[in-house]
RNA sequence: GCAGCUAUGGCGGAACUGGUAGACGCGCUAGACUUAGAAUCUAGUUCCGAGAGGAGUGCAUGUUCGAUUCAUGUUAGCUGCACCA
């Protein structure tokens, strides 16, 4: 028989619910503060899975034990509720997004409420809510007064499956993120947001975060610095020219020929009439190729002469152009020069075209290109320099002859801001027939969505809000018509800043007040999953740094540590989904385990960053765990043992525990706290006397990770109060190690045996106890002692041959 | 291809700055309690071996008195990026 879980947890939340007990004060600034947060959820309809309590769990038990530690504790939730999913289903059902959403957010609120996690509920938000993104419309429009939101007409990735366009970051081996589906390549009217005015602060800073180094290296991957040299090249028999990008300036002398990406502007103006034919069948067949076949055709380079030549302005000789598509035009200045010797996709497509291949640097080149650094060859001023030597070298020279200079670029593109969807917010800007656009002033925000009877895209890629004809146009005070702009923004715009309004999340004035916003930022812990590394944490980081140009916000990183929890797989070791039917449904447990158990059990399973299978017998285990602890508070005969004097046996334990499951609390190391709690309580088992404050202190730790059985237990012990706001156990650290301990001894490496010894036992005493065992003796006769190594506290190796 | 991470019993995992590998839990075995079962409690449980002992942290080599821990190489897996000049 195991503790009534279903009462005692109800009883529980009903308590803080009507005491407020989580309400954080954000104007007490008497206590240090600590801002734990968590990625707020995409309130979807399926209902949250297993894998939310898992960070939901870990940032709870760090949020309770700072309460306990005296910390002010900032811990919100709320709802990234604009999205695809509830536009989809709209679709289907006819209902208004917002309805759907709402009954959504219920289903999730009621769900998380029941796992009791110490939020404050008072500063629940939607990002979906006017109120809410009334602001986000707000931060875009300083965005259009600073020349960061623009309008372009390039070619985008758009999805016809999806009837809209997406960003870089959401194509995936030229697939959407969201469905799998496929992604063309189409010029289209888009808003863009310019990241890549904010790449070098977004790269520099990342050395400021504690974040995971996977993480950050990724958003370095993605930002993609690199530094080189632009150069000049002259086009023979024309006032033309154009310029490449290269990060290797010291092999110019090897460059036997140009390519340009077939959008690059020249090729039109340049092509002759001999190749014209050529050069347009071949613009034709790589405008119909996709995305996914361009990533395919990876390593078949192809290409066409234009019929041109440009001059090496090193050394004069003229060089071939060429267009092929393995240059991109997004990238650099959308021209290369080729040094085929010592770049292998040159080398390919010179091998291939069967093009002059020019070697500079010593070396290998029979199959491959060769890379590595090595002496110049053939490169007249260069010559015997390495690499480094020679970059200088040829680059000083084209900077004084006014050909060159040094370039950095960036693969970060600017952030494609705009989606052909209803259910995201509505861009605050209106279009005037000549094409001006004109920000909404500030105090005509929010723009609401307007009521629709239809929420289909149209598939060419105009919004559903084309179709609201009446919010459509709207009448400017000189008379004039303007139409409003139909994209919304993409769902990453809310979750851009959630963390800041969180602060001050009732205030109609102001996005937040400054004087909260310097206390509070940045937020101290942030947790969630690792699938956003480039998406919301690039953006979110985005905003932040232009909040803190606009003087909104004081600190330059929005996030100082982030942690990524693992993934929960199904029992067997794959991905838990509906179609492969292991998927583990949270209310479930609850009602059967409650929800204590199902926290203390995902924080039990092993490391928090790590992927591990579900195991219902784990479960189990954790469950019977807490009986057990149960039954110290309960049982007649453990309280016979309650005592108020110390009789010093559970010293040790007690301290070296508490010291333990404080240090991997904060080290968000929750399995080995757990077991260290299980050691204790089964040292408990076998006391004869339970000293009373060590079973206080040991529920104050418990009740982070199990608060509803922790208050229950703190007022089974007598306590009318709650045991919240309790202050954290202390602990002795002359009391966390032992002083009798046993010291291994080994003879050549192998453990011969132990010696029981006291603390501190000096090295000679510890060499002659270790030489008089039996095991010792044994593996040493007939054998000479070369050498006894000793370390205190440790172990005695003998080395004898 | 490039970058990052991981590899330990039947299973999930533990092991601090190199010092008794396998903590804790699951599973399994035995015992106690019970008419019986469930639950609970107690003990055992890396492998081979009766024992002495031997082997053992993906694989190989090395550094060291001593390596799960450090170095070099290698294999497998996971994640991300992928023609970025």
């Amino acid at each position: 028989m195991g503790y009534d879980y279903l009462k005692i947890e109800k009883k529980w939340q009903k308590v803080w619910e009507e005491n407020k007990t989580f309400k954080c004060d954000t104007h007490d600034f008497s206590k240090p503060k600590y801002y734990i947060l968590d990625m707020f959820p995409y309130p979807s309809g399926q209902g949250l899975h297993v894998g939310h309590p898992e960070g939901y769990t870990a940032s709870d038990i760090l949020a309770r034990m700072k309460r306990m530690q005296g910390y002010n504790v900032l811990h919100p939730i709320g709802w990234d509720s604009f999205g695809l999913p509830a536009e989809q289903y709209a679709m289907k059902t006819n209902q208004h997004p917002s309805i759907i959403t709402e009954a959504n957010i219920n289903n999730f609120r009621r769900q998380i409420k029941s796992l009791g996690f110490s939020y404050d509920w008072e500063r629940e938000f939607a990002t979906s809510d006017p109120k809410y993104y009334k602001w986000t419309q707000w931060i875009f429009l300083k965005l259009f007064e600073n020349d960061l939101a623009y309008i372009d007409y390039r070619p985008v990735n758009f999805c016809p499956t999806l009837g809209t366009v997406l960003a870089n970051e959401e194509v995936i081996n030229g697939k959407s993120e969201v469905g799998g589906y496929d992604v063309i390549r189409k010029p289209m009217r888009q808003w863009l947001l310019k990241i890549t005015n904010y790449a070098d602060k977004l790269l520099e800073d990342l050395d400021s975060l504690d974040w995971p180094t996977s993480t950050l290296e990724m958003q370095k991957n993605w930002i993609g610095r690199s530094e080189g040299a632009k150069i000049t090249f002259k086009i023979k028999d024309s006032k033309e020219s154009f310029d490449v990008f290269t990060t290797r300036v010291d092999t110019l002398y090897g460059c036997s020929y140009c390519v340009l990406a077939p959008e690059h502007p020249l090729v039109k103006k340049l092509t002759t009439k001999e190749q014209l034919e050529a050069v347009n069948a071949y613009l034709k067949e790589v405008e119909s190729k996709s995305d996914m076949e361009r990533t395919e055709l990876n390593k078949d380079k192809t290409g066409v002469f234009i019929g041109r030549y440009a001059i090496n302005p090193i050394n004069g000789e003229e060089v071939p152009i060429y267009i092929g598509d393995y240059v991109l035009g997004s990238y650099g200045t959308g021209a290369v020069m080729a040094v085929p010797a010592h770049d292998e996709r040159d080398y390919a497509f010179a091998k291939k075209y069967n093009l002059p291949i020019k070697q500079v640097l010593e070396g290998d080149i029979s199959s491959n290109a060769f890379t590595d650094d090595a002496p110049h060859i053939n490169s007249e001023i260069a010559n015997g320099l390495n690499i480094a030597e020679a970059k200088k070298v040829i680059l000083d020279k084209l900077i004084k002859e006014g050909n060159g200079s040094k370039q950095i670029n960036y693969k970060l593109r600017d952030w494609l801001f705009s989606r052909q969807r209803y259910w995201g917010e509505p861009i605050p800007i209106l279009i005037k027939d000549n094409g001006d656009l004109i920000p909404l002033k500030y105090d005509e925000l929010p723009l609401v969505l307007p009521e629709m009877e239809e929420y289909k895209p149209s598939g060419t890629g105009e919004s559903p809000l084309a179709n609201a004809k009446k919010w459509l146009k709207v009448t400017l005070t000189d008379g004039e018509i303007a139409t409003r702009e139909t994209n919304t923004m993409p769902q990453w715009a809310g979750s851009c800043w959630y963390y800041i309004r969180y602060i001050d999340p009732h205030n109609d004035n102001v996005l937040a007040d400054k004087k909260l916003l310097d206390h509070w930022l940045p937020v101290d812990l942030y947790i969630g999953g690792a699938e956003h590394a480039v998406l919301h944490l690039l953006y979110a980081r985005f905003w932040h740094k232009f909040l803190y140009d606009q003087g909104v916000v004081s600190c330059k990183e929005p996030f100082k540590k982030l942690f990524h929890q693992g993934m929960i797989l199904g029992s067997n070791g794959e991905k838990m989904s509906k179609s492969r039917g292991n998927v583990i449904n949270p209310d479930d447990v609850i009602k059967d385990y409650g929800a204590d158990a199902l926290r203390l059990y995902e924080m039990f399973m092993g490391p928090l960053e790590a992927s591990l299978p579900w195991s219902d017998t784990g479960l189990d285990g954790a469950k019977r765990f807490l009986d057990r602890v149960y039954r110290v508070y309960e049982g007649e005969e453990f309280k016979k043992k309650y005592s108020s004097s110390n009789d010093g046996k559970l010293d040790y334990i007690y301290n070296y525990s508490i010291k333990k499951i404080s240090e991997d609390f904060e080290s968000l190391r929750f399995n080995t706290a757990i077991s260290q709690m299980m050691i204790f309580i089964n040292e408990i088992y076998k006391a004869e006397s339970i000293y009373l404050p060590y079973l206080e202190g040991f529920t104050k730790a418990l009740a982070c990770i199990a608060p509803h059985l922790g208050e229950e237990l703190w007022n089974m012990l007598g306590h009318n109060n709650l045991i919240d706001y309790e202050p954290w156990p202390t602990y002795d650290e002359s009391k966390t190690i032992l002083s009798t301990i046993k010291v291994a001894v080994s003879v050549n490496g192998k453990l011969r045996g132990t010696l029981d010894v006291s603390l501190d036992e000096s090295e000679e005493v510890l060499k002659q106890e270790a030489l008089k065992l039996e095991s010792v003796i044994r593996q040493i006769e007939g054998k000479e002692i070369k050498k006894i190594i000793v370390v205190k506290n440790k172990i005695v190796n003998i080395v004898a041959i």
